[in-house]
DNA sequence: GCAAATTTGTTCGTATGTATT
DNA sequence: CAATACATACGAACAAATTTG
């Protein structure tokens, strides 16, 4: 073969970690024994031990070496509606309920309340027009400790002009605001859409994620607008997810219940 | 501030790209220029672009230079039921008339069919045990040429046995294998269950797709299995899409018809 | 069609800085 | 503090891809 020496180190050392001769966690040699090993430079061994980083496959530790990833345990968020409930999934109460069930512990950020003008992301998603004034309710979410996701509901603010004044305050509406926004002004939700997107990291939030800053690992970006009977959007939530641990599930028609599913291994 | 050189010069570069003085399309400075531009050596400039690179935002064309990267227009793929045919998102037939609908060209490779042994990955999808004899029905898919998505799917062979025979047949099932599941064997796909997944595609992903074989471009994983009414999984179909042109969509309840979303622009 | 010039890709060497043990 | 290991930065040479004359 005739590919270039980094890359022939890199699928060795990449063979190894996906037959298990390197295991999880497990140190690839020192920079100088890979030097030695294969017969090249410094700086050649790096580009290989990079490629791998890229593929996320390992990763170093300055003063310490280069280690084969420690595979995350995913979370498994069930995007499609809870049939008791009537909650959609990775919403209000129902992500705390959701990871409890699961024995992993979730815990909230503050929430934190604001009130801006619609970008034009925001816009497209509630289906209004760019610079239109909207309530933004943002809170971080951790599972066992470690950030799992970013949260930030939009709603129109005539919302809250109309009578919904708790939208505006910064605490938590303890029912859902599906609830209460039916309670309170007698919207109900009828319905909701997701739209999955892929893409790098922001600094915002490679660094609350603690991602590597150059943007190896994705974050999922879902956007969800909630409509009443009437088709009107009443609410944008966009949750942004790293993609290194996390997985969604939807469910359509009759299927079992929950999941026994075991990802396969690391390989193709 | 006191970051590296190289990652000075990215954020500089990442700065003019979204804010949009460097267009889409757009080259850069050539190695030389940006050495000189910044007083900085050709390594450390070439560590900037590959940050860069990582992040998407640019690409380095051999022989002609960097070019900011160009959007691609990403296909939506609905995976929620569609009400009037009953057939879920990106399966068989369905998948030409979404696509056509948006009036963009669909085509399919042939279709590639094997008898195989189930390993874990499709054995823990399908709810049986490793080892167990699948058939496999693989094709590729590509949108206005270009390839967009490959999906296999696997139905244990008890079901060809029992007289679904055209399923080891290497012959497209026109009125499709839902429909002839039901006419054949009186087997009906009652509900089914996404699991959704991102990560590095492998080498023969990333040579079919026309990816940067460094991992850069991660590829959805999307598991499906189907169910019938009694809970038995019936088929699994593993659809592979690459992140940087698929999305997808989820509806839930009564949404309002189709999207006429549009994606904000390139920043955070 | 070919040769030269331009531009990025690969590989080496070397020196110094920073983080961890 | 010293030793070890990775991170950053510079310089240099040649190879490979592409464009230009």
């Amino acid at each position: 073969m005739s590919n270039p020496m980094y890359q022939r180190i890199a699928e060795d050392l990449r063979a190894q970690i996906e037959s298990g001769t390197l295991g999880s966690g497990q140190q690839l040699g020192t920079e100088g024994e890979l030097q030695e090993h294969y017969g090249a430079s410094r700086n050649t061994v790096r580009d290989a031990i990079k490629w791998l980083t890229n593929l996320g496959l390992v990763e170093t530790r300055p003063g310490q070496g280069t280690f084969v990833v420690q595979e995350i345990d995913p979370f498994v968020t069930t995007l499609t509606e809870d049939p008791q409930s009537g909650l959609g999934g990775g919403e209000g109460t129902s992500y705390l309920s959701e990871v409890s069930e699961r024995n992993r512990e979730p815990s909230v950020s503050p929430l934190q309340v604001e009130i801006q003008e619609a970008s034009g992301e925001v816009a497209a998603g509630l289906w209004i027009t760019t610079g239109t004034v909207v309530i933004s309710r943002h809170e971080k979410r951790f599972i066992d400790g470690t950030p799992w996701s970013m949260q930030t509901s939009y709603y129109p603010m005539e919302l809250a002009d109309r009578g919904a004044e708790r939208l505006r305050s910064p605490r938590n509406i303890r029912e859902g605001t599906v609830r209460y926004l039916a309670d309170a002004l007698n919207i109900r939700q009828a319905g909701y859409r997701d739209w999955i997107t892929v893409r790098a990291p922001n600094v915002a939030e490679a660094d609350f994620f603690k991602l590597p800053a150059d943007g190896r690992v994705a974050v999922y970006v879902i956007f969800r607008t909630a409509f009443d009977g009437t088709g009107q959007a009443i609410r944008l939530t966009i949750t942004v997810y790293p993609a290194d641990r996390n997985q969604f599930i939807i469910d359509v028609g009759k299927v079992p219940d929950r999941y026994q599913h075991d990802t396969g291994s690391r390989e193709a």
